[in-house]
DNA sequence: ATTGTTCTGTACCGGTCGGTAAAAATTTAT
DNA sequence: ATAAATTTTTACCGACCGGTACAGAACAAT
């Protein structure tokens, strides 16, 4: 078995490169010819391999997933609510923060407007950042009594948290520096219940 | 004098018309097809009044910008910051509650990512949401004396008011409903210093 | 009515988009 | 060596992009 001509690069680094170009230009803004050369491959290999250009920015998308999710979760499991937004906005800003790395999330840029032709993509997008909130709110609304003042729903309390992680994603996408990103979570959480 | 055929469209509801396009697609996923369509007029008519996509696009943020400029102008006046930064987050929900409207904010999703011919675009609306947080900045670094927590630079919170309302736009551009928008606004300023 | 001027409508420009057909190249199996 | 399988390479496809040339239509001045 495995005949035939063997290709001479790695999936999993062509997917790679290609997540940061889609992750710096978004869904529409990614050209074909930026993907590939970035990826060191031509187009019918990325065809044969990724499908097409919408089935590549899936599975960058579900790449790029991986380790925000893995963090979420474990963020989740902190025992009270302050502990867990502490982790999620902390977190949040130290890894919007790193040098290595486009500035901003590829969930909120890859496609926040686009043409009709991409709405599927931006609903997929959106469909991803609400499961996340969805997650944080289940959280919250297992808060030990007490734990939140009174008053506070704990759906809005989670969409909050969500609101200024999503902030501090726009604020790095927009150039401001990992100080300004840590100064703004540490604002946020020393006014947090 | 004026000789010559009279054009037979207004061209500030052609613009109004185009904002809302570029409004709910951005400016690289705004096609001119869709936007002369909007406009109800045809492309070289476009061209002869407005100059080219990328004009239009300028004249259509500027138009945009009036409204909430004003409004920035108005909160900033406020006699503290605590008030400031309630007018300015409660504000910004509800305009962006206001269901006559696309969701979320042009200048904001305008150009968050994108191809590497519009970057000048974006950077314009970062330049835009740079000069909105400064403004903030400013009237927070002319806060009396006890009026903030201390420790809390103004600069910080400027930045956290400023990423509260990126955020929220996010919420809404992401179908977020008025009431939880407003939700949102809520908990971020009964925990504000 | 003719002329000059400005706008509208159509039809087109070169360039780029995402996507693919087909041949050359490189491997394993016989 | 030859054949079968798979990838790479080149060259191309139709569609759409932003932008424009040009002819015809609608006005004012003469």
């Amino acid at each position: 078995m495995a005949v035939g001509r063997p290709r001479n690069f790695d999936p999993e680094k062509a997917l790679e490169k290609a997540l940061r170009v889609f992750w710096r230009r978004g869904y529409e803004g990614a050209s074909l010819p930026e993907l590939t050369k970035a990826m060191g491959i031509n187009r019918p290999s990325m065809y044969a391999t990724f499908g097409n250009k919408e089935q590549l920015f899936k599975k960058a998308v579900d790449r790029y997933s991986e380790e925000p999710t893995a963090y979420l979760a474990e963020c989740l499991a902190a025992p009270t609510v302050r502990e867990v937004a502490e982790w999620l906005i902390r977190g949040t800003a130290e890894r919007l923060a790193c040098p290595k790395n486009p500035r901003g999330c590829l969930i909120l840029q890859g496609a926040l407007a686009c043409g009709k032709e991409s709405e599927s993509i931006r609903r997929d997008l959106v469909a991803r950042r609400a499961e996340q909130e969805r997650a944080i709110c289940e959280r919250f609304a297992q808060a030990k009594a007490g734990e939140l003042p009174k008053g506070v729903d704990p759906n809005d309390l989670a969409r909050y948290v969500s609101t200024i992680m999503q902030g501090l994603a726009v604020q790095a996408a927009s150039g401001a520096t990992g100080e300004e990103l840590l100064g703004i979570a540490d604002v946020a959480l020393r006014h947090f219940p």
